[in-house]
DNA sequence: TGACGACTTGACCGATCGGTATAGAAAGGT
DNA sequence: ACCTTTCTATACCGATCGGTCAAGTCGTCA
């Protein structure tokens, strides 16, 4: 959907319906008729955004050690930073914690699908972190769930101080601590594995 | 300014001029007297804020032993989410972050002022960190201009989780990643020093 | 006293906001 | 052929947006 990038882009106040409809080519009129509001196209646009996490083929996915896909997850990141900066001149962060950031307090249906959202990242990176410890690469008594929740939270910081300064380059100067966050030495060969 | 706690609770964009003006008891007339416009009433706001971050009289900030004032810090942010959250039934997460969430990419003015505030806040923690390092209660060798990106990365992340989730208790279950990125043992006693 | 600048007031501007109403165009079933 | 249902098109609603304006109040200094 069209209205996506707008909303990343823009922010979800500073974009009319009027704006959305005109980019998807299609009339007022008729996005009433498939939506009730604003809100409840904002709803699904979070929701769907689901579709999209993984920027991987899920094969590779499955194939890959749980820590290499761990590592290229936040490479992967750094990297759509890096375009959205060439594509437009702004970093504009993650879309999910951009929008949450803005209408959290203003409206609960969007905040749920947003909070949906970044516990679904969650729980995908303790399964990671947990199979990294089986395939011996990560620390054993890490506790996955900590782990993941940790990483999570540090991964939206670091989107949100590259966007505040607008500089794509931040995410690359902050992976030594989401290597930390995994119990590994930044200057261990071990993590060098992508970088 | 009473503007400051308007922006923090809805947001720059959902915030009119006439609101603020209605919270402050002027009229619009006056205010464009005094400014240019409500993008600088923004700016205006966010540089202010400089002034309240430090939720300590400056004093007992120099006696206390550095990696104290780290942990304090930590803790003074918990418990201004657990406030904002009793005082409103929403947690409300950095005003600077979630303001600049919304507006980077729609106002370089107010995107540089927030920029400066975490610059400003990134310069603390690195003095601290050094403080610290000094007074030996932190490892010797650790990069303390990284280090306290870090630890503004992973707060701002820890808030907008929690803002996401709308749990005030989130910034204390994500504590021990603070303490990792400070290079410390979270289920070390030396870390229980203000717990 | 009179004049001047600082500040206040409330009406007003065009534009846009989210959302609705209504009438008509396709599309499909029978 | 006919009717119904789905979808489109556009004009329109009241409200509010950020911002302006002319008129007026007020204290200050000469």
């Amino acid at each position: 959907m069209a209205a996506a990038e707008l909303f990343h882009a823009k922010g979800y106040n500073a974009v009319g319906v009027q704006e959305v409809c005109r980019a998807a080519g299609a009339n007022k009129g008729s996005f009433y008729h498939f939506f009730d509001s604003k809100e409840s196209l904002m709803t699904a646009v979070v929701g769907e955004g689901r579709r999209t996490p993984l920027m991987f083929d899920p094969r590779v996915f499955d194939e890959t050690p749980a820590l290499d896909v761990l590592l290229l997850l936040y490479a992967g990141l750094a990297a759509e930073v890096q375009a959205q900066y060439a594509r437009s001149g702004h970093v504009q962060g993650c879309p999910i914690g951009s929008l949450v950031a803005e209408v959290a307090t203003q409206s609960e249906p969007i905040r749920e699908a947003a909070s949906r959202a970044l516990t679904h990242m969650r729980h995908m990176n303790k399964e990671l972190v947990e199979r990294a410890v089986r395939e011996g690469d990560l620390d054993a008594n890490l506790d996955a769930e900590a782990v993941a929740a940790r990483l999570v939270a540090y991964v939206q910081g670091a989107l949100l101080l590259s966007k505040t300064q607008n500089e794509p380059g931040v995410l690359e100067s902050l992976r030594s601590g989401y290597l930390m966050l995994l119990g590994l030495d930044p200057n261990d060969p071990e993590a060098e594995r992508s970088a």
